[in-house]
DNA sequence: TTTATTTTAGAATGAACGTTCAGTATATAA
DNA sequence: TTATATACTGAACGTTCATTCTAAAATAAA
């Protein structure tokens, strides 16, 4: 890569950077191509250069959020030892670290709005279907090593999934400790209803 | 209420209708004013007669609907005699009867959105903490009555509701038998959960 | 019948915004 | 040095859309 690959690389990042902050503080519609250049300096023509549209830079911040949640998820699984442990330390690692997330927010408005017209909706639908399996392999896990009650691993994924997706949504006023205690609950809750006693 | 009284408030009623029925097919961004204009043939200065404006109009429809919501809530209450078996029946009531409730969907995206920038923030901020008051009171009657272990409802209702909203979410392509199986096993799951053994 | 009030119509307004495009600068390769 | 592909600029475009405004129609009140 030489110096103009290079720093073309790096405004594509500060894009992306700025971008994901304000899709944060903003929401997805709100977020103006012209509030991503005052924030940036950055043209338009050249936001334009670097991402297909508008849809496609949100698409992008998206994939690289999700490829970075399967890493951690994947580093945090292998630290602990029984799947209930397992689980909770990833709720309390995405509480801390990614709860506040900038992107959690407007994807639930991306996902809301752009779900009907996108001709994206299966990248969406894939991102989703990824997180549902992660879950339900480690539910699988608990499942056969006796932790857990046989059951239905698939929809109990979903249940996770969106348990864990709602409360975030009643979270916007909450500090991080009051958050954190909420999802502790949450999936202690969750724990003991598939627990074997 | 005069003739012509009468006719008014069903125009104005005509135009709630179509736009419940518009919001929730397209979403709320997605709908425009003309759309509902084109679906009831009444004109734009007759809908602005009738609604300070767009968000005043979807604003009317969630209060509507979470009117209804209460009522039914209530008469659901009456007619069991545990908690957990009040729960169970409230889940099922609301997933047939509301799981694809119009508005559901287009919620979402308008709280998404609107949240940040709207002064009605507040009224929507109520409407929500109502949901949550009516779980709370019943999973501290569970508790009194001894169905439920001890513990702090207020935290917990908030766990509920949002499992419940955020299972609605993965629910869209769903069939109504299979998202009432899903339904039903979070529920249990719950219930379990909380439950004294 | 006349006057006043409420209700309806729809063209006009104006702002917001995503996207395009013609052109310019810059670094690399020849 | 020159040629070329890459990276970048920002004005202009076109469209969408909520909202406003003027006027007309319909009904009620006097």
């Amino acid at each position: 890569m030489n110096k103009k690959q290079l720093s073309s690389q790096q405004t594509k990042q500060k894009i992306a950077e700025a971008a994901r902050t304000l899709f944060g503080q903003k929401g997805y519609a709100s977020t103006s191509i012209e509030d991503i250049v005052s924030a940036t300096q950055i043209s338009k023509g050249n936001i334009y250069y670097h991402f297909k549209n508008k849809e496609g830079l949100f698409l992008y911040l998206l994939e690289e959020w999700t490829r970075e949640w399967a890493e951690q998820f994947q580093s945090k699984k292998e630290r602990y030892r029984t799947v209930k442990e397992k689980l909770i330390a990833l709720v309390e690692h995405f509480v801390e670290d990614g709860f506040h997330h900038p992107l959690t927010r407007a994807t639930n408005e991306f996902y809301a709005t752009e779900l009907i017209t996108s001709p994206n909706q299966d990248k969406i639908e894939e991102m989703m279907q990824l997180y549902l399996r992660n879950y339900e392999e480690l539910l699988d896990e608990g499942m056969q090593s006796g932790e857990f009650k046989q059951d239905d691993a698939h929809l109990l994924s979903i249940i996770l999934e969106g348990m864990l997706a709602g409360i975030e949504f009643s979270t916007n006023q909450l500090e991080l400790d009051e958050a954190l205690r909420l999802y502790r609950k949450a999936i202690h809750v969750f724990l003991y209803g598939i627990a074997v006693y």
